[in-house]
DNA sequence: GTCTATACTTCGATAGAC
DNA sequence: GTCTATCGAAGTATAGAC
């Protein structure tokens, strides 16, 4: 990942600073200066390398969503079949999210600012990540191993449960305290069992024929 | 609704507008003079009637979420079948994002808070939506109805993807508007429908009969 | 209860020395 | 390239007249 150059090292710095604070802050909620502090990094440095508080944000949103499309293409070229793939892809997933814990808030905090704050190339970059999965669900729809269901709609039934679980642990640990929770929600390696579960059965092609139980 | 009260109808344009603002702009992006002016009311009055920002955003959060947990309460007091049921809850819910369009944009954002900004009080009004829900999955279950599926996960399975997808809205008209997205995405009932018959594949108990294509 | 004017604070951004 | 000091804008909240 290029860690030699010095100049991409301190980008990654800075991508993790404002990762953190977008994610538990939101953009208009980010502070800069705490930005700076937790990069360890002079505030006036930040305004050089990225010039302004909205390009950081789109770099960090570029980055993010070209990696996980990457990711899903990476599971889209492997040779398993459909179903499978599908397993993975939710895998993948709650992989990527474990990796940079703030995935999920920043990516549901983008969806409800509607695209506010962001340019063309950083659109389409975002866009990467649903053209990744629609792709996977398109062929294994073509090979009859899937429902004829809009791969759109696959994908914001799989990605919306999984970004919001992830998100929603910090509320549940909240409710959880106060004792408003009558049961202890699952871990999240049990809940992407019950979502792969799911998604096996919403795209299942033969109901009359080996579901998975 | 207590419209013949005028403070009652004051605290409604105030909701109206804050829910426009905090939806779009989120907590921190929020601006109390832009809600005053929506309101078309002196800002003044606002901290008059609210006492703070703050308090205004839990006030409406708490008025919001338990109309959410009546509406599903009720439905769960009919004498439909679970999988009708399940049915009528997903048809609620965007239902009621049809009335109150804010709803998705700021729960989806709350949930990114991890519940900052908020009190006990407030916080148990939120508890309440995914209570009145679990206790409907939780007899569909018992009843035999439905697998043996934590109704809790059941409830981020099918709430998420309504909210995400809704709130998603804006932006997929961005991506569609930039031309980077290569279909178009269905409309909200199409998307209910295919979410219903999702969670009806998801939570059936006997694979083998009666799965409705 | 309602409005005007303003106090006080915080934040994004930059100028300028090194 | 890096840091200190600071500016100007914008924000929440309130004091005080009516």
């Amino acid at each position: 990942m290029l860690w030699h150059d010095p100049r991409r090292c301190l980008r990654s710095a800075f991508f993790a600073a404002a990762a953190h604070e977008f994610a538990s802050r939101g953009y208009a909620g980010a502070r800069v200066d705490r930005i700076a502090q937790r990069a360890r990094v002079n505030k006036a440095m930040l305004y050089y390398h990225f010039g302004s508080k909205r390009q950081l944000y789109r770099a960090l949103l570029r980055t993010t969503s070209l990696h996980v499309a990457a990711r899903l293409r990476e599971v889209g070229e492997s040779s398993d079949r459909p179903e499978q793939m599908m397993d993975r892809v939710i895998a993948t997933f709650a992989e990527i999210a474990r990796e940079r814990a703030f995935f999920p808030a920043v990516m549901l905090r983008e969806i409800a600012e509607g695209g506010a704050h962001l340019d063309r190339e950083t659109l389409a970059a975002l866009g990467a990540v649903p053209m990744a999965f629609s792709a996977i669900v398109a062929r294994g729809v073509a090979a009859g191993a899937f429902r004829p269901v809009p791969p759109i709609v696959a994908y914001f039934i799989t990605m919306a449960p999984l970004m919001v679980y992830m998100a929603a642990a910090p509320i549940r640990r909240e409710l959880a305290k106060s004792r408003l929770l009558p049961v202890v929600p699952p871990d999240l390696d049990a809940f992407i069992g019950h979502l792969q579960q799911t998604m096996r059965r919403a795209l299942e092609n033969e109901p009359s024929l080996g579901i998975t139980t």
